[in-house]
RNA sequence: GCGAGUGUGAUGGAAUAGGUAGACAUAGCAGACUUAAAAUCUGCCGGUCGUAAGGCUGUGCCGGUUCGAGUCCGGCCACUCGCACCA
């Protein structure tokens, strides 16, 4: 191909060829991909701004971390984006859709730790190296817009953010017991341990108490919850997901008053959901770690037993002391508190499976009513109380009991509350507490506050300055960003690389000028991925974070798509940073993602694709053999979204088939150079004379593209089906993208489309084609075809005479009166079975339908000397006929 | 254990409000073109009985509702994912 291919949109052109001895059979996507590419960046045609004219539309997909390649997983999900932005934007709406790098974390320092290259540098390469292969898709993205997380020009806005929820009281330092991964030498939040491991490296994690900064997520738990309900465009499964992580329960803490006080306390709080069964409290366990512990040990003649037993619950790692099938374990502490209904002594215990962190750290124990307290009384010998009666059945007889009752019934051996309905005492028993002061009420949420700080070096510095005198100080805004110095010496020794580093750790105070310390802990990336979606609005901004105006004329994202192992960790970390933003004003909405799309995963071999397994597909050399046209329409075809794909070479075979199929048609109605002038020739005198039998004709010398209102009523059955067929496909697709997300049943319907143009190019004689309804049909079929395979669509709508880019039309429309067949095929059941079918003229009523049915000679042998019971029909579909 | 999802030809999948099960594609088989192959084009393609017309059967299993069930209801089974001693 010559150097410059540019060539203007909406002039003729000849359609290139590959070679001359191969003919037309297949076309050169290795030259027509960059060159559009090429083309389409010169033109900017994918840039956009904020338009108060237009419906805007944000498209967006979550942003790769640039591990420096492109896998199959990307191209799913950046094909998927790509179609519904193009199709939006052929729809008439101004669609934003960006894209970035979250370009902070792990793998880039271990990087350096191994090559010895700068983590910057390390993600600069990848970033760029990503970029190109990104841009061989073809993708339309805003590439004015790219952000990465890493810049100063970003995280000076991450660390602004992060001053905001400081400011608001919802950054906090505090000393706690913390997720610890001794491989990756760093904390983690609670949501990034996967039972109990390291959901990156799988190393179990430890516990150590540390000194840690937290945002205050567990503050907005009732509202993640409630505004679930704001997002019908979610997956129930992620709803489901996050409203079970989140964990709301609803119950009563009690305090059960301690004969004498010990050590200050003079008295324990439980947290019960189950208050209902106070009755039949006959033991009370306290977690190893729970504060009064110490104290009980004090002469205690068991102390040395204890404290083993102590030692032993500590040593067991997270996932052991969490896992159901571990074996209850406890110990008698000796001690006794009462039960503050009945004033009963309750024996103190201390269990391995209670949670320190969870409620208060103290459980009542009933065994009758609760399994886990029931296998532990079974292991001790505690004693059993029946408080509530299963209705209609013998009842239960606590010495015979070999698991615990845990459903509804009527409250026994309780007092006051005798014969009550267990969920009315549930109520009835919370009001009494909180009455006598025995109790109040209260919403417990297994959510955590989310652990922000990393003993890393590759992220957002926290901007925080601790003074001598001043204590704890925020850096002010002028002096952002807190910029992260570039040459470090990574050891992973579990404290901050940039501890090493005395120029940056010492500074003054921003206070009082005197001498003080940076904070030398990294966020969490997963904060600079929680507010990226509102960067793109603006993103060369160096005043703020996010401009308003741009901000609120995007926002909020119409189409988030991504994976769907989000589900809780960014998805909920975003929800939470955009309600901060809403609630500080900085914001209009609430919900950052209106609509989301999970994608499912690509499989190779039944498993998911990884390096680790050895199962992967490389996409760049899928592209280099087939073209990214072919890559995309192979993987929007071969499954739903959000289900897993099985990779398949064949399969992509047949996608590119496909394209050269079409390539092919459309050449055969607008041919290349001589086959252009053989048929100018021929048509001369009739005007679509076929030269070789062959349908070579020019379509050029008619006018219009697209017909808008085809008359098809004067059509003959060939033609009308021609008409019907383009406009059917056009519905098709456009319900299939916009309404459904089925891209699979859009492509097929594309391809049945291809197949009605063949048939109609082969079986209908040359001379008694008609060219406009041809030359319509191929322009439809190219507008459709665009958001899928791009570069071969624009080729082709060039060829065809198309004006300007076909990326820029507008959606074609569908005529609801082409869609109407006069004959439509009815069958006739017998009994329910298909017995015949017929071609009948549409839209007959019930009695014609019924009436044509019977006068079928095989239907009238079917029936013969049976009597007919009834007949049902449904217009233009089925006559049943019940005969017995 | 709890919750969610999935289950359809040899394979990926389709059937959008209960109405022709298997669209579209892959693989396979047969044929045309070719010296041959590739490419391309055409036809066949759930199982079973039958020369055929056609019959029977068939959407994980069992049962139900209905004129009619892949689709709705009840009960199971298998697989996948999420949560998992949260009191």
């Amino acid at each position: 191909m010559a150097q410059d291919q540019r060539r203007p949109f909406g002039v003729i052109q000849k359609i290139p060829r590959i070679q001359e001895d191969i003919m037309q059979e297949r076309y050169d996507f290795q030259a027509i991909e960059p060159q559009w590419q090429q083309q389409w960046q010169d033109e900017h045609i994918y840039r956009v701004t904020e338009d108060p004219a237009k419906p805007k539309y944000y498209c967006l997909e979550m942003f790769p971390y640039p591990s420096g390649n492109l896998h199959m997983g990307h191209v799913r999900n950046y094909s998927i984006g790509d179609v519904v932005a193009r199709f939006k934007t052929m729809q008439g709406f101004n669609v934003l859709h960006p894209m970035g790098w979250d370009a902070f974390g792990l793998p880039a320092e271990n990087a350096a730790i191994k090559h010895g290259v700068p983590p910057a540098d390390w993600t600069k390469s990848n970033i760029a190296n990503m970029r190109t292969q990104l841009k061989t898709m073809g993708l339309s993205y805003d590439w004015d817009r790219e952000v990465a997380t890493c810049t100063p020009e970003y995280y000076k806005w991450t660390q602004w953010l992060f001053l905001q929820f400081y400011n608001a009281g919802l950054a906090y330092k505090k000393k706690a017991n913390v997720n610890w991964c001794p491989s990756c030498a760093t904390v983690l939040a609670n949501e990034q341990v996967v039972e109990g491991a390291c959901e990156r490296c799988d190393s179990t994690v430890e516990k150590k108490a540390l000194e840690q900064w937290f945002f205050r997520i567990t503050d907005y738990a009732q509202r993640l919850i409630d505004d679930l309900e704001k997002l019908p465009g979610w997956p129930d499964k992620v709803k489901t997901m996050q409203e079970n992580w989140i964990g709301r329960s609803e119950g009563v803490e009690m305090d059960f008053p301690l004969p004498s006080p010990i050590g200050g306390f003079d008295k324990l709080t439980v947290y019960t959901t189950r208050q209902d069964t106070i009755y039949g409290v006959t033991y009370l366990v306290l977690a190893p770690e729970h504060p009064l512990v110490e104290h009980l040990l004090q002469n205690n003649p068991k102390e040395a037993e204890i404290r083993a037993f102590i030692k032993k619950v500590l040593g067991q790692s997270e996932i052991l002391r969490t896992a159901t099938d571990t074996e209850k374990e406890g110990i008698f502490t000796g001690h006794y508190c009462q039960n503050p209904v009945t004033g009963e002594p309750v024996a103190i215990w201390l269990a391995n499976y209670v949670l320190a962190e969870y409620g208060t750290g103290a459980v009542m124990g009933v065994p009758t009513h609760d399994q886990r307290d029931f296998e532990f009384a079974q292991k001790y010998a505690l004693p059993l109380k029946v408080v509530i009666q299963p209705v209609g059945v013998p009842d239960l007889v606590a010495d015979d009991m070999d698991h615990a009752y845990e459903d509804e019934g009527v409250l026994v051996n309780s007092d006051r509350f005798n014969g009550m309905n267990n969920n009315d005492a549930l109520a009835a028993i919370a009001a009494y507490v909180e009455e006598t002061g025995k109790g109040v009420r209260k919403v417990n949420f297994r959510l955590r506050d989310w652990l922000i700080s990393r003993q890393r070096y590759w992220g957002a510095p926290i901007p925080i300055v601790y003074c001598d005198k001043c204590g704890e100080v925020a850096v002010p805004d002028q002096d952002l960003p807190v910029i992260l110095p570039n040459d470090v010496e990574f050891k992973p020794n579990g404290e901050s690389p940039l501890k090493s580093r005395p120029d940056f750790v010492h500074t003054t105070c921003p206070k009082c000028g005197g001498p003080a310390q940076r904070e030398t802990d990294t966020m969490d990336t997963f904060v600079c991925s929680s507010w990226y979606y509102l960067r793109y609005t603006a993103p060369y901004s160096d005043k703020d974070a996010f401009e308003r105006s741009a901000v609120d004329y995007w926002m909020n994202v119409d189409q988030y798509i991504g994976g769907v192992e989000h589900a809780i960790l960014h998805l909920l970390y975003s929800r939470f940073f955009t309600k901060v933003l809403h609630d500080l004003n900085l914001v209009a909405v609430d919900e950052p993602f209106a609509n989301l799309l999970t994608q499912g995963m690509v499989l190779l071999g039944g498993s998911k694709m990884s390096k680790s397994k050895g199962n992967t597909v490389s996409p760049e050399e899928i592209i280099a053999k087939y073209g990214a046209d072919t890559a995309r329409l192979f993987i929007l075809f071969a499954a739903p979204p959000e289900r897993d794909l099985e990779w398949s070479d064949r399969g992509v075979e047949g996608a590119h088939r496909f394209l050269n199929r079409v390539w092919r048609l459309v050449q055969a109605y607008y041919p290349g150079e001589e086959a252009s002038t053989a048929g100018a020739e021929a048509s001369t005198e009739t005007g679509n004379e076929a030269s070789d039998g062959k349908s070579r004709i020019s379509l050029q010398q008619i006018a219009s593209l697209l017909i808008t209102n085809p008359d098809v009523a004067s059509l003959n059955s060939d033609d009308r089906e021609l008409v019907r067929m383009a406009h059917v496909t056009v519905k098709r697709v456009t319900e299939d993208i916009g309404q459904r997300f089925n891209f699979n049943t859009a492509v097929s319907a594309i391809m049945e489309l291809v197949n009605a143009l063949y048939l109609y190019k082969d079986k209908v004689a040359p001379k008694a084609q008609n060219l406009s309804l041809i030359k319509d049909a191929l322009a439809r079929l190219i507008l459709v075809l665009a958001p899928f395979a791009p570069h071969i669509s624009e080729e082709l709508w060039q060829a065809i005479g198309g004006s300007g880019s076909v990326h820029q039309q507008s959606w074609p429309s569908y005529d609801p009166a082409a869609l109407v067949q006069d004959q439509v095929p009815v069958v006739v059941q017998i009994n329910g079975k298909v017995r015949e079918k017929l071609q009948l003229p549409n839209g007959l009523d019930g009695e014609a339908l019924q009436a044509a049915a019977m006068d079928n000679q095989r239907v009238q042998e079917l029936i013969q000397g049976k009597t007919i019971v009834k007949v049902i029909t449904v217009p233009n579909k089925l006559v049943n006929i019940v005969v017995r």
